[in-house]
DNA sequence: ATATATTTGTGAATGTTTTCACAATTTGCG
DNA sequence: CGCAAATTGTGAAAACATTCACAAATATAT
């Protein structure tokens, strides 16, 4: 292990590692080398020995790494070893879908609240999450949710993202581009679906 | 121009860009200049210039660059200036809500076909699109579909992935990370929601 | 106990991307 | 016109990321 600056696109492929390792079968031989990892991950292995070694050795030479053992060492690194809390505010479509979504339990995350502001919406039930009225917001600072997720139109994401981060949240997942950040001390993570879409012709046409 | 190889991190801001001018009012100035765009992209005006440079000048010095051109432009790097069809495969929670997205058009895409494999589902309309049997997927071929987008769960994805490319599909767009996709003359943009969110909690800690 | 086969961790080499500095281009104005 | 102000496009420098080659560590076989 070194004390340099840890590489983005290091942490960047942790969760690709983390999904791989959790999608090995439990009976799986305890230890797998950097190759055979490589298969897994579709990432090739000297990138995989050297994003690891950024953060110690988890490896053992001639043998190669304990995937149980490197699970809980990524999930260390990653901070998903204690359950995370989330919140999701904007219950349209998308929303409906990602608080139905099964995905997020595997790496230690919880949506525990849902907010919106159609007073048709406030009550009802999704999964098993009743929504609240998004004035409510507030109460995710007594709770201790550290994570936002924004799945509202762009004309109000905006307004959602300030008083996400009023009511105390660290992290976001925004599915709506349409916001400036500001300097504020808060990680937005921005999935923009349109937008990747968008790039897929230009390779195609190169294909 | 240059005919040097064109930097992927350059081709994957040129979708940001073109947001960017598409929010940018009609009235507004008909000229802009990088350090201005650099404001409304959120990527400094270094960054712009080189990544224009690689397609062409676009620009005119002491005067910007002129917002609708540059919109046709980046359209036609980007292959975006002729609509493009699409197909969704699996029509769950994520399924429809994609379904119904709005934010498609404003790249040129449409949504013209959506397939699943439960009965219950086939015949139904979602959106304005009806719902077809899976195995009818070699329609795709007929209709001259290019891009495939894959919304089933795990378990599906891998024959999904195989059945788009045989019915002619050159692009996806996947939600599934659970496939492999071989030596495939096929580009490939995967959206895993929950490694996104995976991600957050380091960050989060060294706020 | 020694030799052979594995496999890690890492410094060095190579490759890519971003940032910078500035010559060249255009406009506007006296 | 000639000069000042604005702004692009780009080669060069700096920063960052990936790939490689190999010493060091461990296991296994004889």
């Amino acid at each position: 292990m070194k004390s340099k600056k840890i590489p983005d696109e290091a942490v960047r492929r942790l969760p690709i590692y983390l999904r791989g390792l959790l999608s090995l079968s439990e009976q799986s031989d305890k230890n797998i080398s950097s190759k055979d990892l490589a298969d897994v991950f579709g990432v090739n292995h000297y990138q995989i020995r050297k994003d690891l070694s950024h953060f110690g050795g988890f490896g053992t030479p001639g043998i190669g790494y304990n995937t149980e053992k490197l699970k809980r060492q990524i999930k260390n690194i990653l901070k998903l070893s204690i359950a995370r809390k989330a919140a999701l505010v904007g219950v349209g479509n998308l929303g409906s879908a990602v608080l139905k979504y099964q995905g997020f339990g595997m790496f230690g995350f919880e949506i525990v609240a849902a907010f919106d502001n159609d007073p048709k919406k406030i009550g009802r039930k999704v999964g098993n999450i009743v929504i609240e009225d998004f004035s409510n917001i507030q109460s995710l600072r007594l709770k201790e949710v550290e994570i936002g997720i924004i799945t509202v139109p762009c004309e109000a994401a905006q307004a959602t993202f300030n008083k996400l981060v009023a009511a105390g949240v660290k992290g976001i997942l925004s599915f709506s581009p349409c916001y400036k950040t500001g300097r504020q001390r808060v990680k937005v993570i921005t999935i923009d679906i349109a937008m990747d879409l968008a790039r897929l012709p230009y390779y195609i046409s190169t294909i």
